[in-house]
DNA sequence: GGCGGTTATTGATGCAAGTCAAATAGGCCT
DNA sequence: AGGCCTATTTGACTTGCATCAATAACCGCC
């Protein structure tokens, strides 16, 4: 564990240092710490512990995950570099959600009393962390919400598009992507099944919209893989969802 | 539009003024302005506006409600008393939602700029904001999660369960509730026909665990309803979602 | 109080996706 | 390389809920 520089991270301009001057960049780092290494199956964070810190992707993939009441599991998401995690542990004290690696991965701490304390004598900082804060509420309303009933075949489609613009906006110019996550955590992030994650898979891959090699997706065709996300709404759905006229 | 009073709030346990001292609440309200009374159907914020404030709902009730790129409706939320909605803008900087009353509404106004002033100002406020802030993403989180393949039964019950906590959480103490919202709301919110929730709700008087009156709900057994909830899970579901061997 | 529109209910039918079951492929250890 | 365990795929069958269609209740309004 050392203090890690925000300064030359690849990720800033994601994550807490957007907006901030050098000298305030150089407080943030004071309060800083990057984690070892963590590997595959490793836990970042247990259900239920106590709150304490904010942790940063520097690199790597992370799934963060529950067990509701009855001891029933559910994929809440997938973390990639420069996304934080913990936001949604403030309130509560406790951490609502374990976390684990995917993959080969380096995070960064953040122990959240500090973090607030230097928001109070920096604005920018303050501004920052709501805006992060009010950017994940955002997705959360907006993306699941239009998960919600839509056909398997277009949640799917758009679990994949939605990854491959993240993977974009952090630097990776390629169509194809390593997805570490099992078919399973990806059937339950969406409430599927895995067998029909496979059927859809395939589906893809005869439509020559994706190719796969095991957990390896290449999309062929973004336009295709992007019409597919919404162009099932208009046939079914509009008794229930009922369709704008005017505005 | 005058300048209103916090102190006597009602809802202010609920709200901003959670933790702050008297003199700080008064800074508050110099920021804070009442809304003109709405009404039903009147609109508060409309998908695509700027945003600039935050609303704090005093009394009545709000539905916050989207249509995405195709034209398709989405029910978001229901608002209460205490609550407070815009938090998903800060970061879009536009309103991802239209907001309309549901029931006579009384708002409270906060200008997102000069409670910012504030919250670098006053320590505990900006404590509170990120409290309000991580709780509703956290509430996103787990209950849209958790409806997401339940059955219709579940969501339903959930939902009934979820408002009278609610409810009660705001002192009304009886088990009947007015719902000001329509079966096509209810069922636009939970991914549902609005024939489902008109079956879902004969079965729950059927079954004595409701009486209903066209929009007045009256819990009789507030136990079913909460085994409801959760019981079916342990049918189905367990080869998707698998169940917790140890922790 | 009766009329027209919307909202809610009820019944009949079909299909998307879940479930069950079994085969195949991968990954990892020795 | 072989063996074992887990992940994934594929196929056959079932079902919960959506859809379609029609009736009934509610609400505001003249």
């Amino acid at each position: 564990m050392y203090t890690h520089s925000c300064s030359n991270c690849a990720m800033s301009d994601l994550c807490l240092p957007l907006g901030l001057s050098k000298q305030e960049v150089q407080k943030l780092e004071e309060i800083v710490q990057t984690t070892a290494v963590k590997h595959v199956g490793d836990k970042i964070v247990r259900q239920g512990d106590k709150f304490d810190k904010l942790y940063a992707i520097k690199s790597g993939m992370c799934k963060a995950y529950r067990f509701d009441e009855s001891g029933v599991e559910y994929v809440q998401s997938f973390h990639l570099p420069g996304e934080i995690f913990g936001l949604d542990a403030i309130y509560a004290k406790h951490y609502g959600f374990s976390v684990e690696a995917l993959d080969t991965t380096v995070l960064c701490e953040l122990d959240y009393r500090q973090l607030q304390n230097l928001c109070s004598e920096i604005p920018a900082l303050q501004h920052q962390l709501f805006n992060l804060l009010s950017r994940d509420l955002y997705s959360s309303h907006v993306n699941p919400i239009e998960h919600f009933d839509q056909s398997a075949e277009q949640k799917l489609a758009g679990f994949v598009h939605n990854l491959l613009t993240r993977f974009q906006a952090r630097g990776h110019n390629s169509l194809e992507m390593q997805l570490p996550m099992s078919r399973r955590d990806i059937a339950n992030h969406l409430g599927l099944a895995p067998e029909t994650i496979s059927r859809l898979l395939k589906r893809f891959q005869n439509n020559e919209v994706l190719a796969i090699d095991n957990r390896i997706v290449s999309v062929l065709d973004v336009g295709k893989l992007q019409s597919l996300v919404h162009c099932h709404a208009l046939e079914a759905r509009i008794t229930r969802r009922q369709v704008s006229k005017a505005g």
